[in-house]
DNA sequence: AAACTAAACGACCGGTCGTTCGTGTATTGT
DNA sequence: ACAATACACGAACGACCGGTCGTTTAGTTT
């Protein structure tokens, strides 16, 4: 039987629910606005809560951006991250991931695009626990694109050669940038051309012809 | 001889050089914390003049942000497009547009390393004039490298299959995460990466290999 | 039913924001 | 010499910021 009271008491059951309801909705302000530029009164009013609820949650605005900064990491994994882990090792997973994440983006599913590239451009030159958190979800982001190739080189899918640290920095580059060329000119276009940007390198490395998608 | 009020009035000289040094440090300021997180008192502190003293030169802090966009849009001109422009037509204009960029990110001329790419990622979803005029600079921006692409396919540095939006987009999007790759996480590779990303995209399709440095 | 506790509230704090206003001070034209 | 002009200033404004306070509401325990 359960008997954590985190989950049997009604009230902290609640709390935990508005803490939740909070942390998404400070996610999708976030994509927008930043989350320096995100004000409590706004997320109060978001969501419904009044602003001095929050400190019944958070300490300060910084604990709430931590946590923010692991609710989009969450969402990142839960998105892009397990999807692409559905298909089989290689080249393959490795282009499944990307197309997992031109399809965060079209699909429009956070209202500014992308928590991260918001959330980096803001902080990157602010030090501080933020920027240490977010430095950490790019650097594991990267790790994990780097760990894709290499298995793909492993497996005889892209030539012995081939520098994952490099294709790792060109495959995240192409996909980022899709939210400002998109949001700022372009519309739909950016996507694409990210798509196949990825897709004729990859194709251009790999021997077997038949792993990837012709277009 | 000269009798333009503007250049012989010492006292709109004053101020001339006073907007101009206001509008430096704007810049300068803005790509670490924006256009928008960038506040009036601390600019004036950083510019050594009094916060109301701006409201001489603009009646608003909106239009100090739109002339900061043009100044950057001018810097930019000046420190990326001009020297390229003097690379012989083709796709040695091309990379040497882009290695000029990388150089205007290693060498650390703007403290925040882009100033666009600091206010992109600020104004992409904020309507507004600032939003326009910010959406313009990126547009000229491609479509200069757009026709050096669509320069180089002419002289047949290029095939004729080559895309110029396509690789407008690349070029740019791997030229541009250089600020936040190196600022978060890699100090000097990423430009390296950007660099030898550019290179080989464009070695691979230049049929006169002498055109291109080898690494 | 009484005692306790977690969550959420409204009112308010000091501080900073962009902006306005009245004044001072050089430099210019007459 | 003396107004007129252009720039810059200090003081102050209302709005909003993040944060604190004492209190109320809802749910649990005994």
């Amino acid at each position: 039987m359960t008997t954590d009271p985190a989950t049997t008491d009604g009230r902290r059951l609640r709390g935990r629910r508005s803490r939740e309801a909070i942390l998404e909705r400070a996610v999708a302000l976030a994509s927008v606005e930043g989350l320096d530029g995100l004000s409590l009164g706004r997320l109060a009013a978001a969501t419904g809560v009044s602003k001095s609820g929050f400190f019944a949650h958070w300490p300060g605005k910084e604990e709430l951006q931590l946590d923010a900064v692991e609710w989009a990491a969450q969402q990142w994994v839960d998105r892009i991250v397990r999807p692409g882990l559905a298909a089989p090792r290689g080249v393959r997973r490795l282009f499944a991931v990307h197309e997992a994440r031109l399809r965060f983006y079209t699909e429009k599913v956070l209202p500014g695009g992308c928590f991260f590239l918001t959330v980096q451009a803001e902080f990157d030159d602010r030090p501080g626990p933020v920027r240490t958190r977010v430095a950490r979800a790019l650097q594991e982001w990267i790790a994990f694109l780097r760990g894709l190739v290499a298995q793909a080189v492993e497996l005889g899918e892209l030539p012995p050669g081939a520098d994952p640290d490099q294709l790792a920095y060109e495959i995240d580059a192409l996909g980022e940038m899709v939210v400002i060329h998109s949001r700022l000119l372009d519309g739909e276009e950016a996507a694409v051309r990210a798509r196949r940007a990825v897709l004729d390198r990859l194709r251009a490395l790999c021997p077997d012809p038949s792993l990837l998608p012709e277009d």
